[in-house]
DNA sequence: TTTACAGTGTGTCCAAATGACACTTAGACA
DNA sequence: TGTCTAAGTGTCATTTGGACACACTGTAAA
């Protein structure tokens, strides 16, 4: 009776890979990784992500390896979806990493991807294992990725964007007290154009996610002191189940 | 320089499983597969799905393996996700059939399923491979699914749901002429309520995705012949590219 | 030939939601 | 005291959504 299969062993098969959006109050950033290649200078950039262990449950394994990567926990993150495009390892540079660190280079992974977004100011991300460094890269910059990991990416910001309209997200990348500036700023960002602020402040107190404090915090700021506001959760965990229709801007 | 590289070779932990949904104009159907145990009378019934190929295209495979159970072909499938639950192949019954077919039965198997739609009457399922039978089942009566078929069913009716609000989804599944209430009767199985006539026309006709033509078909019916239509194939491309924000019944 | 039946096809009204638009106010600072 | 910056607020015109009822056409059966 040995244990052997109990040892954890890598699928070669199986890999995660996690695009992490982060939001510093007014651009919208991606986590990467650098990953160096022994016979070459030049790194490449990727997202967290690694081979998984068999046995090992998806949504298990891209926490795992995103804290192993970065450092980052507790981070909730959505699938995706697969990729596996069986060309999508074999660029040249590509083979060069894989080649320093797999058992078998030439495999064929299937990737399963994940997102998530969380505000950057609580997440410094410490890089280890095979990641050199690890940081935020503005997304409209995160360009040259490795591998197939800007098709993930687009398809994780796609992703986000789709469930922007459906969902109350987005909530978890702002401060617990936050101003109607903070969210909308937010939602610009993510949509990518202006919002009118007297609409905006209509269609979001009509969903009541959010309610005023008694608070109008920040001093010394050279203008009026804003309304503080904070998530109605028992609200927003009502409209995470349900979704809701109305919520294009 | 053996040729062995070349030899398709079942990758033991990658599967793709399809759910194909069919519209026989009146109602919503499944279709599904049967696979006897040897050791047992009881078949599984299943969603058609097996292991894919080392190096094989997701996508390919699963046009592939859906063929090879169902003898359908040319059928547009899009992904709905990675299932990949540790245990989701483990119920007695469901091991007992892997036993008798898979190399590493016990194995943990991610699952890449896809869905699509299509018109029942155009496609008539043939058995074969492991498949004992293949046929359209009732939506709601597709419980009993072995593996986590079940789920993964699910899953893919939330996707065909949310794609029926923002793309002109479903029209796969009607014939190139056809009357507004067959088109009515399958927004209204799909989403599981009934519309009003008149309001569903007048969003229809706004999006200028269907166009009457100078048939008045259906003879023999005992009632007013009704107008045919046919989908305007360039604005339809376009809305399939943009998805579009207004198509909320 | 008359009648019953079944599904087609059409218009209006009201309520709600949307998008466009501009000025006053609070607070900081020079 | 004046200037700067961002906060905060209301109206109106238009579009959209949902609710609602009846006449028409062709068939079949009496």
């Amino acid at each position: 009776m040995s244990k052997q299969k109990k040892v954890k062993q890598l699928n070669p098969s199986l890999s995660v890979d996690c695009a992490i959006f982060g939001f510093d109050g007014s651009e919208l950033k991606l986590l990467l990784i650098e990953r160096s290649v022994e016979s070459c200078t030049k790194k490449l950039l990727t997202l967290p992500g690694d081979l998984i262990f068999d046995g090992e449950d998806l949504d298990t394994a891209a926490s795992r390896v995103l804290k192993e990567l970065t450092g980052l926990k507790n981070i909730f993150m959505k699938q995706v979806r697969a990729f596996g495009d069986p060309k999508r390892l074999k660029k040249r540079e590509d083979q060069a990493w894989l080649r320093s660190i797999r058992a078998k280079p030439e495999e064929r992974v299937v990737t399963i991807a994940y997102y998530s977004l969380v505000n950057m100011n609580d997440y410094t991300p410490k890089p280890s294992s095979f990641a050199q460094s690890a940081r935020w890269v503005n997304l409209d910059k995160s360009t040259d990725l490795a591998f197939d990991h800007q098709e993930i990416a687009f398809a994780a910001f796609d992703q986000l964007k789709i469930n922007l309209k459906n969902h109350p997200i987005g909530f978890n990348l702002l401060p617990v007290k936050f101003t109607f500036s903070d969210l909308q700023k937010l939602y610009e960002v993510i949509l990518g154009r202006t919002l009118d602020k007297r609409n905006f402040r209509r269609k979001m107190l009509k969903l009541k996610l959010v309610e005023p404090l008694n608070e109008k915090e920040e001093e010394g700021v050279p203008h009026k002191r804003s309304q503080l506001f904070q998530f109605n959760t028992s609200n927003y965990v009502l409209l995470l189940e349900n979704g809701f229709d109305n919520f294009g801007f």
